[in-house]
DNA sequence: CATAAACATTTTAGGCTTGAAATATCTTCT
DNA sequence: AGAAGATATTTCAAGCCTAAAATGTTTATG
């Protein structure tokens, strides 16, 4: 958690405006950040004990459950946004535990594709269900219909020099 | 907290889950983390290439500027969220580059308060006007004013306790 | 007093994460 | 063809992170 708050900076280095935007606009991040990383940790949580996995895992079975034909290792390190090296750990792992192979790429020996095995595929439904069902009772205090706003200008935070450029 | 029927819990107190608001939560949960994730990612790189530095460094630092008197290592770690042995090793770096001190505990040689040396006060004075400044930039498209509400309700959110037992 | 329970912290084992270096392969250009 | 550059992936070193076990210390209880 990022706790910068309640710090009297004086004079910022670069985009000094007006002081007290600046401030409200850390207390939303700091709160941003707080309820973003409660609801992480209890999904963590849940997937620990009720499927004995991770998040890491599951997010790599969700981009692979939606792509049938499987990814290359580079495209799902792009998709999850993590570092090449990262994704070849979960991967063998999930490999070694039959719910991922890795296929070679026809014309292309550098590269590899991966996909979800049969078991793979039907543990990930049972895990999609019940993560479905704990985000939703997770942020059951949360208007979604009133939180358009908020949820478009998210969007808009996180595509910002998002174009692979970063 | 979710730990009912995965489909249709029916638990006292929360809403009727239909399908839709289901699946809709589920896209927001996903923006959330998604813009998250992104701010975080910058304010690393940030940190790093700035300041050389971390951003559990970083919080572990913040947590010390506002408790002058220092703090024990386990109101350190329950600040922060974090476990105990996580706090240890980050304190350990930390205390080797100068930036904190153990001090001891009187009555009680079980515990140890860590607080920042004057350069590490220095130091943070430092970084905590940059970061404010890098949370301004990034929240950037946000109406502050307009994401009261979405603010409060992630404030009930962050602060669901998770009473695990009963 | 003895000793069991509670507490503060560290250690350990294992996984996640990154940026950078290393490998291997493919493509392009002369 | 052969060299140079680009690409795909893995390996490496270092730090972050957790849950659980271990260590040392204090408090409560018989």
């Amino acid at each position: 958690m990022s706790e910068g708050g309640s710090v009297r900076p004086g004079k910022a280095g670069d985009g000094a405006r007006e002081p007290a935007a600046s401030k409200a606009r850390l207390r939303l991040w700091l709160k941003l950040l707080k309820a973003t990383k409660h609801v992480e940790a209890e999904l963590r949580e849940n997937l620990r004990v009720t499927f004995d996995t991770t998040l890491p895992r599951f997010d790599v079975m969700a981009a692979l459950y939606r792509a049938e034909s499987g990814l290359k290792m580079s495209e799902l390190s792009s998709v999850l946004r993590v570092s090449n090296g990262n994704v070849t750990g979960i991967v063998d792992r999930l490999v070694d535990d039959g719910i991922l192979v890795r296929i070679p790429v026809d014309n292309d020996r550098r590269a590899t594709t991966v996909r979800l095995t049969k078991a793979g595929r039907e543990q990930f439904a049972l895990m999609a269900a019940r993560h479905e069902a704990w985000v939703d009772s997770l942020l059951d205090g949360v208007d979604v219909s009133e939180a358009q706003d908020m949820l478009d200008q998210l969007e808009r935070i996180a595509s910002k020099s998002n174009t692979k450029e970063a």
